[in-house]
DNA sequence: CTAGGGTTAG
């Protein structure tokens, strides 16, 4: 078969002869389609059923129409069988049967679906050749064609000479297969301009068209031009509808501007009457859930069922993700439990969640009741699922069962990918098996998994912990010349141990170091070296990096505080490192 | 009896 189409394209780049005698025969026999019998085309399932239907009509007498033969070619590319529709087409001409603009058309589309957009421009010449001239329909199916071969600027010249030659006038759908196709590339700017070339020409872009643009911008983290763009069509007369906005409200949940969906857009969408739907609330709900502010999640949930919105899977997905960030098992329970319960089906986060959720809060055990039942109840595990259930009986100190499961992964043939290995070498490390990991290394090498940076901070954290710090050292210098751009867990990591063996001068010259690179110590490693002088017994020494953090705009985390507070509560007190502290730490203000 | 697409998330 693939022999044939091949065969095909080398005749459509050749070009097309003129009417072949045939088909002119048949002009002749116009009256006669009126009995052509009536054909079943809705029994087309499948390529086989596609050809044979093709076969009988062929033999007919008197020959099918044009138009049938065109529906029997649209209902084969329904069923995305478009090598099979090139095929009949192609054979349709090489037996003289009629094609016509609307046969080209489809079969122009079968190419660019085939991602062979050449080819499409190939039928586009012989459709001269046989003095036709191709119209709107034609045009957009090219126009999609390119932008899915990423011939972006190809495409973007095309509409332009469209637009300024008049070959046709361009409707909603080619305004928006170009939108779309500009933004899904990045080239948000030239859909911008573009919009406002067709403006000026007075080809009114629609709600769709603008949306994909406003899409586009959020996307790409230019929230503020997405909502002059708004504000723009709204001048112009298009009215932003919920797409739009919700493309705006997660374009602000991105780069974390909360209050000004919480103040601002959902009080406009209510001003301008823009009800808010599904995909609005579960981006509400998600990004709620990601900050940890549960209780407001549970607000929208409350508010959602009040007005008839049913909260769906990926709803309840959100919810067990942040009470499991939030330690709260037996809420994350309550929500993993409403989903069968209301009748939804499980997919395969709503599983990873929870287990994950289980493994962080040490009920390993019932994790892996889970990821068991998973193939149980239909679902496929995934790269994803393997790796947070080995990280959770790594962590738990399992590590034969990790193993175990490891090797169960590639007898399901579900591919270890980066993280896999990583949580390997991690479970290995954290085990003082550090030795182990060095096969590990090899291991994922061969597989054609390139170690990361993330997988050198871990095996320099496993040479710190073993008291290798000569070797972690020497590792860290050696990432340059690897391509491996050592970040601040890389320093820090070094800098901890340095501190709690005593080294301060070679941590001091590495602080030193890593701010040269561009790479500054942040919160994780300040209080890493509070730690280690806490753990000395030195708070005079943890003194000036503690003002030092606070002056960079870091805080200590809690565990920190509480530590040092500790400490200080248990010796003499002196008082002038408590109203230091004091200064800095709102939370130890009433101590 | 015929063609191009349908804008937002997990």
């Amino acid at each position: 078969m693939r022999k044939l189409i091949d065969s095909s394209i080398q005749r459509f780049r050749r070009g097309f002869a003129a009417k072949s005698e045939a088909s002119r025969d048949f002009d002749g026999e116009k009256r006669q389609f009126l009995r052509t019998p009536t054909i079943d085309f809705s029994s087309i399932k499948s390529a086989r059923d596609a050809v044979s239907l093709f076969r009988k009509m062929l033999a007919m007498s008197p020959q099918p129409s044009v138009p049938a033969y065109n529906k029997l070619l649209s209902c084969t590319v329904n069923i995305e069988e478009y090598r099979v529709a090139f095929y009949m087409f192609d054979k349709m001409r090489l037996r003289g049967v009629e094609v016509n603009l609307c046969s080209m058309s489809i079969a122009i589309n079968c190419c660019c679906l085939l991602n062979r957009v050449d080819f499409g421009f190939a039928i586009l010449g012989s459709l001269f050749k046989l003095g036709y001239k191709p119209n709107l329909t034609i045009f957009s199916t090219l126009l999609k064609g390119l932008f899915l071969v990423g011939k972006i600027c190809e495409a973007e010249t095309l509409f332009r000479k469209i637009l300024t030659l008049r070959l046709c006038e361009p409707n909603d759908v080619m305004i928006l297969t170009v939108m779309k196709g500009l933004c899904k590339n990045g080239r948000t700017q030239t859909a911008r301009d573009l919009l406002e070339v067709m403006e000026k020409a007075s080809f009114k872009p629609n709600v769709k068209a603008y949306s994909a643009v406003v899409d586009g911008l959020s996307k790409n983290g230019m929230v503020d031009d997405a909502m002059f763009l708004v504000s723009e069509m709204i001048g112009k007369g298009v009215s932003p509808n919920v797409i739009t906005y919700n493309s705006i409200i997660q374009g602000l949940c991105n780069l974390g501007r909360w209050n000004e969906v919480k103040y601002l857009l959902l009080v406009d969408m209510v001003d301008h009457r823009v009800p808010l739907d599904l995909i609005t609330f579960n981006t509400l709900v998600d990004v709620l859930c990601k900050k940890g502010k549960l209780d407001e999640a549970e607000d929208v949930l409350e508010h959602m069922v009040r007005i008839d919105i049913d909260p769906n899977i990926f709803t309840y997905t959100s919810l067990i993700g942040g009470y499991c960030l939030q330690g709260k098992i037996d809420k994350a329970k309550e929500a993993f439990d409403s989903i069968a319960k209301r009748g939804l089906r499980h997919n395969i986060l709503s599983y990873t969640n929870m287990i994950n959720g289980y493994c962080k809060n040490a009920n390993v055990d019932e994790a892996w009741r889970l990821f068991d039942e998973i193939p149980r109840i239909g679902l496929n595990h995934t790269t994803v699922s393997y790796n947070i259930m080995i990280d959770g009986l790594f962590s738990d100190d399992r590590v034969a069962d990790g193993w175990k499961l490891f090797k169960d992964m590639e007898a399901s043939r579900i591919h270890p990918d980066l993280h896999t290995f990583n949580i390997l070498m991690e479970g290995l490390c954290r085990n003082l098996q550090i030795t182990e990991a060095i096969p590990v290394l090899r291991m994922m090498k061969e597989k054609g998994v390139n170690p990361d940076i993330v997988t050198h901070n871990i095996i320099i954290k496993g040479l710190c912990k073993i008291g290798r710090l000569d070797a972690a050292r020497n590792l860290l210098d050696q990432l340059p010349s690897q391509g491996f751009q050592p970040n601040v867990q890389t320093y820090t990591t070094i800098i901890g141990s340095l501190y709690q063996e005593g080294l301060d001068e070679e941590a001091k010259s590495l602080l030193v170091e890593m701010e040269k690179k561009g790479c500054p110590p942040n919160n994780v490693t300040y209080n890493a070296i509070i730690w280690s002088f806490i753990k000395r017994n030195e708070l005079y020494n943890a003194m000036p990096i503690f003002e030092e953090m606070y002056k960079r705009g870091f805080s200590a985390f809690p565990g920190t505080a509480s530590m040092l507070l500790n400490k200080l509560r248990g010796e003499d007190k002196d008082d002038n490192f408590l109203e230091t502290f004091k200064k800095v730490m709102p939370q130890l203000k009433n101590e």
